[in-house]
DNA sequence: GCGGGGTCGATGCACCTGCATCAAGCGCGT
DNA sequence: ACGCGCTTGATGCAGGTGCATCGACCCCGC
């Protein structure tokens, strides 16, 4: 999982004690906390969506993204997958041997290189996906539609596509 | 590890392609997208930082905030710890026998309650909290300000705080 | 056509994590 | 004093993850 980190300055060891930003904060402390928040917020917001997953009885949370990336772009290669979903190579490959294993995709071997896979969605992946859509949308709506409003969601995501560039589909 | 996580709306098959936010982008895709980009940019974020320290030969991230956290706090109760460091309670238990064994805190049981354990720092621990910040903070450094301004890390963490609050200290 | 460097995907191994559960201890009401 | 429900922290087990590495293959220059 995905764990929560505090960091603090060593020369200011109550960093983090400023809950509200007020501005004699220095920048140092509040790098910190705009750090802290998020992978705390992060940690946290993964965390209720895999619960809700799985009391609903449905595939871990990286099926979803794997399965719907595979709806949007069509049948695809693990090396194309895996930049788009951003799960490490060796991940991925036994994600794909379990969903396989589980119907849910189909693999066969590339014709264009020797090398590479194809994987294809079957009915039941996305008949899966669609399945999973309720619980997942629960979580995300719960952590950002009910808690930031329409402008505070596109600051949102225009600060992090600076601290972390999503990468081209 | 941290995964990243894309979500799309069935009935937005293409919500993601909205790299930039124009004002036609419904308020779903936009959700979607803070999602998104919220649990990728952590993601990244903390490979990075893990990438750093372990190329340092340092211990791993977690270990940094609980001793951070001890030094911050004092000596502590581990139930309290976690509520403090966000670890799971089995999780932070066997960590902190790690650390033990590693000589970084020390366990003693504690006389108010029989059933809990006082955990305090040792010097060792104090040393490698220290030893470890240099890594760290280059991680933490390069992820935050060198690509936001001072005033976006405010909003930034303002808005994390809103997605997921802080637990008080 | 061949060799070398690079890419693709799989896998052995050690470790970490999540879950369920447990034993011990607290504290309250009676 | 006793019992009951709750909290604290530990642990067995199954499964996921990270790392290193491997074999197969592509492509480019010669």
């Amino acid at each position: 999982m995905v764990n929560r980190c505090i960091g603090i300055d060593p020369e200011l060891p109550h960093a983090r004690q400023t809950r509200t930003l007020h501005r004699m904060s220095t920048p140092a402390a509040i790098t910190l906390l705009a750090w802290d928040r998020l992978l705390g917020a992060g940690a946290r917001a993964l965390r209720i969506a895999r619960a809700e997953l799985r009391r609903a009885g449905l595939p871990p949370l990286e099926w979803y993204d794997i399965l719907a990336a595979l709806e949007r772009r069509g049948a695809s290669r693990p090396r194309d997958l895996q930049r788009v979903v951003g799960i490490e190579q060796y991940n991925l490959s036994r994600l794909l041997t379990r969903m396989e294993a589980a119907g849910l995709v189909d693999m066969t071997h590339c014709p264009e290189d020797g090398r590479g896979q194809i994987v294809a969605l079957t009915e039941a992946g996305a008949a899966q996906r669609a399945a999973m859509w309720p619980a997942y949308a629960g979580a995300i709506h719960g952590a950002i539609e009910t808690r930031l409003g329409p402008d505070e969601r596109i600051q949102l995501a225009g600060m992090l596509d600076k601290v972390a560039p999503t990468p081209a589909q």
